[in-house]
DNA sequence: AAGACGAAAGTGGTTGA
DNA sequence: TCAACAACTTTCGTCTT
């Protein structure tokens, strides 16, 4: 599936994986499509038919996707032996220990590989999304906890694990939007949103509304505005927070208005469009937050 | 011609019965 | 579960630079 796909450079097809240095790469021209891609394959090597035999163990890796893939025991319920005969009681105590370990290593086992599948959802997310790696620490340890609370059970494993992505970014001030997480996750923001609210509830967090000062150096790095520019706007939102003017307001627009307006006297003008595409917002919701931090904060602004 | 403006209708999420 | 509601978006015509 990897070769049919085309490289944008040189539009020839051919990638090839690059194992060793963990790479996706064009055969053609050497581009680098993607980096840190996982090894699916075994970590031996075999170079003759021989010691394929004597490493092989139980095949390939299977895919974390499918629960148990037939490869764990099964012990029936019922005590009676292969003949249909009832078994001593010396033997019938034996198959009741035996039983509940089984059962006990059933839950570890699986629990191992829900957190391990989920894992690398977090780190595939977070790599696309270039979250540092605090980051991914704090979303992983959230992750445990939810398993711990026996929280997974009847969700999606992608959805949980992109909640909290969602809720670490939030923890730790380095917010990404609900919109930003779900372009990159392969569920539905809508179900994010459910896993995050769920999780906050369940774990008994309060977090915060964002604060929209947590993404102004985002957005004005995004902007190619001034340093001038990006202080101004946070003494716009400073006030802005002192007058309780936030209540309701979706921390974005906030932003992005101050924003909007801190170009304005800082004479680096940028037009609402410029602001409204890197904040995610419309023009018309930066107008109507910009009309009303111009009234309560008394700011002339001319346009 | 591009940007700003604002009215009006539509959308999705929250809240409270 | 449903309706009411506020915030936000979409769309579009008009005005300003």
């Amino acid at each position: 599936m990897l070769r049919d796909k085309i490289c944008p450079e040189c539009k020839s097809k051919g990638l090839v994986q690059d194992y060793d240095r963990a790479e996706i790469v064009c055969s053609n021209c050497g581009l680098v499509i993607e980096e840190g891609i996982l090894d699916m394959g075994p970590e031996w090597r075999a170079f003759d038919s021989e010691q394929r035999d004597e490493r092989e163990r139980t095949g390939a890796p299977m895919t974390y996707m499918i629960h148990d893939k037939g490869l764990s025991t099964e012990i029936d319920w019922r005590n009676k032996d292969v003949h249909g005969r009832d078994l001593s009681p010396r033997r019938r105590a034996q198959v009741y220990r035996m039983r509940k370990w089984q059962s006990r290593m059933k839950v570890s086992s699986s629990a191992a590989r829900n957190l391990a599948f989920a894992l690398t959802e977090i780190v595939r997310l977070s790599s696309h999304l270039k979250l540092p790696k605090n980051i991914r620490e704090a979303a992983a340890v959230l992750y445990r906890r939810c398993l711990e609370e026996d929280l997974i059970r009847g969700r999606s494993i992608e959805g949980m694990a992109s909640a909290c992505l969602y809720a670490a970014c939030r923890q730790c001030r380095v917010p990404r939007t609900l919109d930003e997480i779900s372009e990159h996750a392969r569920v539905e923001k809508k179900e994010i949103a459910k896993d995050y609210r769920y999780i906050m509830r369940e774990l008994g967090f309060n977090l915060p509304p964002t604060n929209p000062m947590d993404y102004l150096p985002r957005f004005a790095s995004q902007l190619g505005v001034s340093p001038a520019v990006q202080r101004k706007a946070t003494e716009i939102l400073k006030e802005a927070i002192d007058r309780e003017l936030l209540s309701g307001r979706s921390p974005k627009g906030i932003a992005a208005a101050s924003l909007y307006i801190a170009s304005i006297l800082e004479d680096e003008r940028k037009t609402q469009r410029e602001v409204s595409d890197v904040a995610n917002v419309t023009e018309v919701t930066i107008r109507n937050r910009y009309k009303e931090l111009q009234d309560e904060l008394g700011l002339q602004v001319e346009i």
